[in-house]
DNA sequence: GTGTTTAACGAAAACGGTTTCGTGTTAATA
DNA sequence: TATTAACACGAAACCGTTTTCGTTAAACAC
């Protein structure tokens, strides 16, 4: 087992001092040529790397990007990563990832773990429980701490960051505006309780759309849900207790379940029952029927994630201005809505 | 702007050592009573905490885990993500989660980043174009460097280290067992070139099958695609091309699409084609219909190569053995199959 | 021969901790 | 009273770099 050589190794083996190595690793111009050859040499033949913590240390920079979000299994949060990673990585950083797994308690503890030197900035997600208590003293400590933070999706207005969303009302305005132009008038909406603030957003476009199109607003054809949290009973018993001819759904998995309950209803899709969900993800694509989506671009959100956070990292400037950038929301129509 | 405070402010602070302070927060039985209770009140006070990458430097240990993996937006090795976020942050570990996106380029690349200092050891799953390759020198170095590697699903023999595995031969077997007990008899397999190795095991365990239920191989009934990726023309292509009345698939997207193939010929799933997929995902609970699978496990997985790689870590001794796990596949059965 | 410049290198501080090994003071013991 | 042990603390080394600021010796000018 060789260990990782250091520069003392090669200052005792070449016998010059620990600093005349490290400037001809450097190309220095203090150093002579001869030194420099003899040394980068060397270094090359026992493949000598610099230590990063050591480094880390020294420039109080660890290149390391922390991510907290609330799961991973969820397609989206996936996508934003691979987004973030794509650009990380090209800008030589690495990326931390948490889950918070929708805890608040979680959360605080990742972002505690990571603050104490180990990252330079936060890309994260809230989870669900931190925006159903409203309380973000971590995020508050965090940022006082001079750490720069970018939220992305799930985000709040308590916090002064950068903050990248896509337009979710507008999201919802669009699938919701699809239905009613193929005819549908009795439109069930499928969501989560409003601290969640894509759902409300969601919900709001889809009260907006119906208003424009003088449709009234029937709350019994709304099924607020505790969470992201598939429930079969309580979506099946949804369906049996309302007449619908279409359905919207803040998720792919609500939609792609409605599906099949209409199937099951012997209804056909989308000519009995017309249905969209949000998140283009596989199974939307995959489904039979394949399902009509809100894409949300996650990949892209990550990339302009990564790339503000960075920014703030490498600023010297002290100057605090944050902007939150909003994706436009793009309707992917498959064969769950008419074409 | 409060920046986090360190020793040395609290020593100054304080009037005493820095060396008194540091044993002071840890209790040390050397410090006073007196000045334990004064330091540790102004540490929480001020909110201290000691600085990860000090302590990184000084202890040679990060308390970080890497992880390379080909991809995140597969459900399977999301599962594993979560499975080794789980037992490594209950043991005080974080997590680097780089991507090779299967480029043996970019699997070193991430390595030779992280090798430097920044983890203490890898779980990792080769990318195709490294199997490919067959070059396993980047893996080589870091092992001979004492830094332990766990292997999860795509592993090599070439490597000595730990390695975690589905028994995937077993998993294809009882895939085509399944389907022959049905009564199929003309079963075509899609799965990818041999030098994945999951795909040949799962190929080895198809041909057991039909060998030991006396049905001739018929190698026409065997697709074999280069990579993971969807290429729906060929599968197309290959329905066209030959008599069948089952399909098992290496993935969840080959099988569901697969299905959708099937139901545009007009036939009846799973009474004229019965299909078998890889990875119980959500694609294959929530497709139409839903789709028998052999379930990998990997959450399970992600927990027990987390668990072996950090006893490896915190390990004193220097003895090398190496284990294999094996995980047994099991078979979800859903309506893609007769039940 | 004296003073000044320049090239080439080394010593040491710094980053923020941990830990070993003194050392001075006080109290207990011979 | 002299010796010793216990106590409470500090100095300094160390982890592996970077970087500033000497320092030395040779080369040059006068």
């Amino acid at each position: 087992m060789k260990s990782k050589i250091t520069l003392k190794d090669i200052a005792r083996e070449l016998e010059v001092s620990i600093s005349t190595v490290s400037k001809a690793l450097k190309n220095s111009e203090e150093i002579s040529r001869d030194t420099k050859e003899k040394v980068q040499a060397f270094a090359r033949l026992y493949n000598y790397k610099p230590n990063n913590i050591a480094i880390s240390l020294k420039n109080k920079r660890t290149k390391n990007i922390g991510v907290v979000i609330p799961d991973i299994v969820h397609h989206f949060f996936t996508t934003v990563i691979r987004g973030i990673e794509k650009y990380a990585n090209a800008k030589g950083y690495n990326v931390i990832v948490c889950l918070s797994e929708e805890s608040f308690d979680k959360e605080v503890i990742n972002m505690e773990m990571l603050a104490n030197g180990s990252i330079d900035g936060f890309i994260m997600s809230l989870s669900s429980e931190t925006q159903a208590k409203n309380d973000y003293n971590h995020l508050k400590e965090v940022t006082e701490q001079g750490i720069p933070v970018v939220l992305f999706d799930r985000i709040t207005n308590e916090i002064d960051c950068d903050k990248v969303i896509i337009d979710d009302r507008m999201g919802g305005y669009l699938a919701t505006k699809k239905l009613i132009e193929q005819g549908k008038q009795k439109i069930a909406l499928i969501t989560t309780d409003d601290y969640l603030s894509v759902s409300k957003a969601r919900g709001d476009g889809y009260r907006k759309a119906l208003l424009d199109s003088n449709i009234e607003l029937d709350e019994s054809r709304i099924l607020k849900l505790p969470t992201m949290e598939m429930d079969e009973e309580r979506i099946r018993n949804f369906f049996d207790s309302i007449e619908f001819d279409a359905v919207l759904c803040v998720n792919e998995i609500f939609a792609v379940f409605s599906m099949r309950v209409a199937l099951e209803k012997g209804l056909k899709i989308p000519k009995d029952v017309a249905v969209i969900g949000f998140t283009n993800g596989l199974l939307s694509k995959y489904a039979n029927p394949s399902l009509t989506v809100v894409a949300q671009h996650g990949e892209k959100m990550g990339e302009i994630s990564a790339q503000m956070l960075i920014e703030k990292v490498e600023s010297e400037k002290e100057e605090e201005t944050f902007q939150t950038k909003i994706l436009e929301p793009t309707l992917v129509v498959r064969d769950s809505t008419i074409n």
